[in-house]
DNA sequence: CGCTAATCTAGAACAAGTTCCACACTTGAT
DNA sequence: ATCAAGTGTGGAACTTGTTCTAGATTAGCG
């Protein structure tokens, strides 16, 4: 139960400089790849020859697709989350200044849609094999979204609103990817969704 | 943007009674093979053998894997929409019906968990050319979740608060099916995400 | 420096989704 | 009954993710 223990990732070895570059050098070929097509069009073969890497290695550093479009994810959200982080949201109150900075966000995936249909994709078709990568990212997510709230100890109930706000932020991007909702609708989606923090907002109503 | 075009799908030409035979045989197949060992156990080639059926022909009447799960997503959610609409729930509230069905449908989910691996996958992997029938799958969910509510014509902001429950609703599932959260956790989200229900309610909060 | 273990590389091999092809069988209209 | 078009069959072939192997390179260490 403690926060302490990590059992599925030990350590991560510490990597040498070149092993450091390469797996630069692998992520950025991701990205690059997926930026133009999509989840298709990030071949394991082509990343490993953009990336100037055997395709051994490329496995040696990233066991599946799966695992490499995940760990791109990350790359992204660490981006973003810095970005936020030196302009934070403005609105009034935390429900506005989460679905403001969600809206920042899909605007930002909106540039590279192909890129975020890789990582999105990627992200809920994982299986068992990808959990602790992808809780990774769930925490990234969850840590913006709580610093858009502006909160040091949330409440179990807020915590619950910001786990159906993160459902519903992936939810609805897949449904934008795949050309069945538009842009709008996504935009009412969070912004209905984000009521949910003023009803579990204890300034508000106090222990309901 | 009215409800009387579909472009997509002109009219599905009419099945003769063998036809029909080779359809079922293929979902019940394809079903089976779900149910032992979820979307990887669903292959092409064991799908075609055990409907006794050439994979050409397979591939005939579902154009790829992930058509052939999100029509099968369509057959069970039709026994269930059947099954609910007999016994409906009896919680007080439209929030508490609400989140008594998707516990129930969570609970028939339960007891074939691999079946729901497939089916859950395939629908958040479809790209955009499962769109339709994915927006099948949609259009069904949306139903059931009207029908618990008992709302005969509900409010742009209704439907609002639908959609987010879709979203929480299949994100949660994969949360669990990839063992990243329990069945506890699904129930919480439920039923956080359900108390958007009440805030949309005119009667409560008339044009808030 | 010289050795050993780990890491990389090139490429073959394998697995499963998908496509193709040549031929057999229904079916429906004449 | 017969012919043409459409449908189904069996199986090969192609694609891309993944695994494996044998031989170079590299890194750390005495």
């Amino acid at each position: 139960m403690s926060a302490e223990a990590r059992p599925a990732v030990p350590a991560a070895p510490p990597l040498t400089e070149r092993q450091e570059a390469r797996r630069r050098r692998i992520l950025h070929a991701t990205a690059q790849l997926a930026s133009r097509g999509g989840f298709d069009a990030v071949q394991m073969r082509e990343v490993a020859e953009a990336a100037g890497v055997a395709l051994g290695t490329l496995y040696r550093y990233f066991p599946s697709k799966v695992h490499l479009l995940v760990a791109t994810m990350q790359d992204q959200l660490q981006h973003l989350h810095t970005t936020l982080r030196k302009r934070p949201p403005v609105a009034d109150g935390a429900a506005q200044r989460v679905a403001e900075t969600l809206m920042r966000a899909f605007r930002a995936l909106q540039r590279e849609p192909h890129l975020a249909d890789a990582m999105v994709r990627a992200l809920t078709f994982a299986d068992r094999s990808v959990s602790p990568e992808v809780d990774t990212v769930s925490r990234q997510t969850t840590a913006i979204i709580l610093d858009a709230m502006g909160l040091e100890n949330p409440t179990p109930e807020q915590l619950s609103a910001v786990r159906v706000i993160e459902h519903t932020w992936h939810s609805a991007l897949i449904t934008w990817l795949s050309g069945r909702a538009s842009i709008a609708q996504v935009k009412i989606d969070i912004e209905t969704v984000c009521r949910l923090i003023d009803l579990t907002d204890p300034e508000r109503r106090p222990t309901a």
